[in-house]
DNA sequence: GGCGCGAGAATATGATCAAATTATCCGCTG
DNA sequence: CAGCGGATAATTTGATCATATTCTCGCGCC
């Protein structure tokens, strides 16, 4: 474990800037976009309360809200779980993002500015970087922040967030295809991408998006047609 | 020595087979999605927690979760109200909605039973009664259960669950149309969809619910647009 | 193999602490 | 002397925790 116990300074005068159930919220958000939680791995209240410095309802909270978001799943019977995508669910979370990441795209393309594009130049290497290292984690993480940071750019705050939730889904699963395939042929069309940003081209944006999409999508559904 | 509980149980026969914070979840949800809350309403944990019979953290735990689904919006600063949608709010919401929910329409045409066609027909009629009373929860509840009895049956539950989402989004604005205008010239675009549906022609079912969400969005629009 | 028992985890409560809004008061200025 | 502004007190509400209760599941026993 490399968390650090620093309630002693959390006594003091300086107080924590966010709600304890916000960074609970966060932190298990994380785990569950970048892989750190398999799908089907059960999740439990009273571990979290006692691996991380919180008590029981910040935790509480969290779960709750993450299993409102499809990033949790709950059996039921009490018991909560990182779901396991279908076929099924996997086909309808393709038809959605489908309708929504290229039109995100699109609007962005409208307010884009240079030092996005700088930035999202920036990420693009560093995802590259992953790859040619092979580092699983590093890989998802800069795959969703470039993703991220488009649309946070699109000035629509209702598509960027949904968009955000379907992300939440496949993480867990997406996490299983590298670990299965390894970075080498994972789809980065992330370089037509930038090129039809930069020209302001806005339909071979979305259309760009629109494969990125395909391709990932596509490679899930390899691993769930045989590992159901 | 655990076979104390005798009269008491028998007081509990129709125990809470339902957790409290589902119960108080779905009494708000119903409140939110028929109009009982006004946009800019403001709701708090203990007030709810002694209206109801129930606890904070049950209470707490439906808010959260409500919040998360966009039903309710936190302001930061503790509090918590029932969001006033803007324009740029309802435009995206329009857009996601005539993505998905003629999605949803069609896939359900592809499934759909006789069984199924006498529900609506049920529904549609008691929406006519509902509006020729002016009954504005009446109206607002069987229009919510025309299109969810619909989309039950489209067999892609992540799509229906976010075309729910994105209901709970506009139900206190629809109540204030129908304050505003009354029931009397509400859309119902449902005549052309049964009919549609009695005879299994997909694109026409699609367009119909095109345009009944086009027809009820603009009334939110128009609203919008005069008292922001 | 079915049935009760016990361990463990989730649910729910109330108390306690902290933060923010509201109300009040005092001094200052016109 | 009256009205106003800012600072402080009081109330309201949210956040967190410790604890009690209830439920589920696994295990041993009949």
């Amino acid at each position: 474990m490399t968390l650090v116990k620093n309630s002693a300074v959390e006594a003091m005068a300086e107080a924590a800037p966010q709600p304890v159930h916000e960074q609970v919220y966060h932190a298990l958000r994380e785990r569950v976009l970048f892989g750190d939680l398999a799908p089907g791995e059960a999740v439990t209240i009273q571990g979290l309360a006692q691996s991380l410095p919180a008590g029981m309802t910040p935790v509480r909270e969290a779960i709750r809200r993450l299993i409102s978001e499809g990033a949790l799943q709950f059996l039921g019977n009490r018991r909560v779980i990182v779901p396991q995508l279908t076929l099924a669910d996997l086909e309808q979370l393709v038809f959605v993002r489908k309708s929504i990441e290229p039109e995100l795209t699109r609007r962005a393309v409208s307010a884009i500015e240079p030092a996005l594009i700088n930035r999202l130049h920036g990420l693009d290497t560093a995802l590259d970087h992953a790859i040619s290292r092979g580092d699983v984690p590093a890989y998802l993480a800069q795959n969703y922040r470039f993703h991220a940071t488009l649309y946070a750019c699109a000035g629509a705050p209702v598509l960027a967030e949904m968009a955000d939730r379907l992300w939440l889904r496949f993480g867990p699963s997406l996490r299983v295809v590298c670990g299965r395939f390894g970075t080498q042929n994972l789809p980065d069309r992330h370089k037509d991408l930038l090129a039809a940003l930069a020209r302001a081209d806005t339909e071979a944006a979305a259309t760009a998006m629109v494969q990125d999409i395909e391709q990932g999508m596509e490679q899930i559904a390899a691993v769930l047609a045989d590992s159901p």
